[in-house]
DNA sequence: GTCTATACGATGATAGAC
DNA sequence: GTCTATCATCGTATAGAC
């Protein structure tokens, strides 16, 4: 990966995930990366090129993230780790999950599938809790959870911050 | 109102909501509605002036949506009927809650305060059934609702539909 | 109120030089 | 790999006729 080219990326990460795809101009993210515009095109064909570089980057560091979770084994610690995702985000990467959750605003890049596994490991830790509706409450924390990260996407940690404990002491993790 | 500025705000909203602002060219609208161009700038003044007049009846039906739920003074009956709303949303205004979740992701148009009161009356209601935290729960409601209304427009009811009577239970309203 | 015609800047993309 | 120059098209918006 040269240097332009990591530039691009970078710049247009940033413009896809602060102004949408649509209305970023490649001559903006040009500009931004320091870049003549059709360098662009020269390493990603198109701008949708350049959009699914970015998006399979945003799925690596998805795997990534979940991967701990993955390799517990304890039930609490599982839903535990879990609720502590969205506060866990380090700020220098937010906009690869502001990325993230755009792309799954627009019907076209949106995979239900690609969040099975965490369900499926969350439905195996409330089983082993012994709640009633174990698939039910897996999915209804996943929403939860969802949604304080688009929070602390939006408007940053200290509104949520509070949730944190909240969460834990719900679920008893 | 005429019937041809009626037909474009048809139009319009069905493209926004489905295409996305920025996605969808006047040009789109005035094709849709069967009617020039140019007349979308008469009765709108730009673009923009398109999805304020939108936006605005976007707001005019959230208010309705929500009048029976601050008429009620039973707590449980509040909760349940909250937790009712999403599944009772008429198929053909789902373009019209699409519009009102996609602004709510496009930074500008987003105002918080707006559900301010929802979030007091479910506090009310928690506080009165003695739950410990009661407006920490009733913004977790809020998110697992909102979360469902997505999930709804995106997919339809049926993926969710179980969830009512799941929440109506784990609430015990 | 509505239409046609058109201005005109912005945008995605290409060609060719270095 | 990278840049400059250039192009065709699109998109918003306006003017003027009816």
């Amino acid at each position: 990966m040269t240097d332009k080219k990591e530039k691009i990326l970078q710049a247009a990460l940033e413009l896809f995930a602060t102004e949408g795809y649509n209305a970023t101009a490649t001559s903006k993210i040009a500009k931004k990366a320091g870049v003549s515009e059709g360098l662009i095109f020269r390493h990603f064909n198109n701008k949708k090129g350049l959009l699914e570089a970015l998006n399979n980057q945003v799925e690596d560091k998805i795997k990534i993230i979940f991967t701990p979770i993955f390799f517990e084994t304890n039930s609490k610690e599982i839903i535990k780790k879990y609720i502590y995702l969205p506060f866990d985000f380090n700020p220098e990467e937010y906009n690869f999950w502001r990325l993230q959750f755009m792309l799954k605003w627009q019907n076209e890049y949106y995979n239900p599938d690609k969040l099975e596994p965490v369900l499926d490991k969350l439905t195996q830790a409330f089983l082993d809790l012994k709640y009633k509706e174990p698939q039910k409450e897996a999915f209804v924390l996943m929403q939860i959870i969802e949604s304080i990260s688009i929070i602390i996407l939006r408007e940053g940690i200290e509104v949520v911050l509070p949730y944190k404990k909240f969460l834990l002491e719900k679920y008893k993790v």
